[in-house]
DNA sequence: CGATAGTGTTGGAACGTTCCAGACATCGGA
DNA sequence: TCCGATGTCTGGAACGTTCCAACACTATCG
């Protein structure tokens, strides 16, 4: 019973953490069967498997994850590009998301990596995780510029899931999710007309963009089965502050003094001008906003809030389901937002 | 020459991404030199380099990450504990300092993985990830609330820096890089007595957060230097809008119009109040938050600004260094932060 | 009682890389 | 001419795990 090679030293000698063979000895059987007791436990008698755990929590035990991968092949970690903000995602949404989606994969067992690339090449940093298999797969979020990572994932059928949907090809057979933000944006004019306000305004984005033109729908969508008419109310602005306040002026000389916006950037414009002119938000004249951030809760400004903590959760069994083999589903989750209503758009009391 | 065993297949068939052997063949070389064409190329004769890198190009070869880490040991990647927002960290803040890191590390060929644990354990996740070896140092950032990891990251030898410094032991043996949070404050002071304020208050912590302490005082250091006194105008509250609203009514109510914040949510509260009262902010009052976070940026409020940019390159520069073994510097790396001065605390024109 | 079918456990091989010792030329100097 | 030094390249071994085929043993059945 010649102890294993392992060069001259006694056996487990203390440099570096214990290993499969560490355990082995200590309990008096195989490598392979402390492997079983940690990934096929039913394959061992009872009283092996609790001697053997015992060791292991005794020894502390944890198997090696470079180890593990090259012989399994999967490495748990999934691969996610970390942009800066881009339209439509604001910082702080993507944290929301991005700590929902840490915490969720954690139960499974796998980590998230971040990676980042060129900012003017949306493919670059996936090539290199995908050869040198460093990630299982991968998730991608930023569609709203046309989803060229999606096929070019799909080409090399590496595994992956998209929080938002191919706007190009609203078929893609890839798994996907997304927040219906034209239910939103119905919500939020449903709720000013609730209110009182007959002629909604909305504050939007250029028509390039897929997103904003779809948060467009909702207000339209609303406005129409209310029978009311929407022309001149529309305005396509570029996402910042002070264009949202001067189109803002704009309206409210024409004495229309409800608005839904589509980012809260934009509402934020809009509550300036209210304040400018003196009237009281909320209660001369009102506004909603979309994505529920930091400025719109500390403002008081209701604002649209997208489901992210859901998309997470919802992305990570995708993932699941994806890394098990199964097919992407026929068509893409789209989940709705739900409206926060605060005093830019509620009468007190 | 009989090709190496590698079952009976014909050598480098498609099945999978290409290895150092299929590079080898190719090339005519061995598998060694072929790592050496990557790893130490100036061993190489220039026309074998040229050969080597030539096929490794034509197949797209990457070297397998679990190989690589299983023999060298090292996982080029770097652990991050994800947490929820907490105090005196907005999650705008974590993304801005995240973001900077990834972009960083990539240039050392690092990536950012990222992990949770339970949120009343703050030592949950390391153990894991260090006994399997999975990453080769870790980032730690939330040092207020004292720093229990850091020291039992060193109880283990395991590398780390840490964004905040070490409150509980100013002299301790790890790197570790802050932002000067009382010279942000200062700042902000003295800002304010320029623009002819001489009765500054100052809205903060209360007593036990280590961080608003600090900030307090540079608030403290700038009304003294000034020869000013500052009884009675230290307000210490929790950390949210209404409490700083009211604080700020008390105050306006004895005639004191300046004000420095621990938050931009306290600053947002100050400009609430005095809205409140019809008072022109910038011009009949004035107020100063901390962070610089969208809210700010959208409202007008004078805030300060921490380098978070900045601090991750130190940090990645710190890692490096503690990873090719260098010790940790005998103190801490402390950034200045800078002023943002908005309408909030300044006069048009 | 011998063949058959599990049940529990084992050792060898393999994943793809880098470390290491050595092989084989080539070169400069004694 | 011979020797050591240098430059260039090679093959075996090892990292720690899981896959796989085979083992010993017990229980079942004809």
């Amino acid at each position: 019973m010649t102890t294993t090679g392992r060069s001259g030293l006694p056996t487990g000698s203390p440099a570096g953490p214990p290993t499969l063979t560490t355990v082995a000895e200590l309990a008096g059987v195989s490598r392979q069967t402390v492997s079983n007791a940690l990934n096929n436990p039913e394959l061992l008698r009872p009283d092996t498997l609790e001697r053997v755990l015992q060791v292991i929590a005794d020894v502390g035990y944890t198997p090696n994850r470079a180890a593990r991968q090259l012989r399994s092949g999967s490495s748990h970690l999934i691969g996610l590009r970390f942009e800066p903000a881009q339209e439509g995602t604001t910082n702080a949404l993507m944290d929301r998301f991005l700590h929902t989606l840490v915490e969720t994969t954690r139960q499974t067992g796998h980590h998230v990596l971040l990676f980042s690339g060129d900012p003017d090449d949306p493919l670059d940093g996936y090539d290199d995780l995908l050869r040198s298999t460093a990630v299982d797969a991968f998730v991608i979020t930023d569609t709203y510029s046309g989803t060229p990572q999606a096929a070019w994932l799909q080409e090399r059928e590496a595994p992956f899931v998209a929080f938002g949907r191919p706007w190009d090809d609203p078929h893609a057979s890839h798994a996907w999710v997304d927040v219906d933000g034209s239910a939103g944006t119905r919500l939020a004019t449903q709720h000013l007309l609730e209110q009182g306000y007959d002629r909604v305004a909305w504050l939007g984005w250029e028509k390039s963009s897929r997103i904003g033109e779809d948060r467009r729908t909702g207000w339209k969508a609303a406005m129409n089965r209310a029978g009311l008419d929407t022309s001149g109310l529309g305005l396509r602005i570029t996402d910042n502050l002070d264009a949202a306040r001067l189109a803002a002026h704009e309206l409210l000389d024409r004495r229309v003094v409800a608005f839904v916006c589509a980012s809260d950037t934009q509402g934020m414009g809009v509550l300036r001008a209210f304040v400018e002119r003196g009237m009281r938000s909320g209660v001369d004249a009102a506004v909603v906003g979309f994505d529920d951030s930091l400025a719109a809760q500390v403002t008081g400004l209701s604002s649209v809030r997208q489901p992210l903590e859901q998309v997470a959760v919802e992305v990570v069994g995708l993932l699941r389901a994806t890394l098990a083999g199964a097919p992407a589903p026929e068509r893409g989750l789209v989940l709705t937002p739900s409206l926060v209503v605060r005093t830019s758009s509620q009468r007190p009391d």
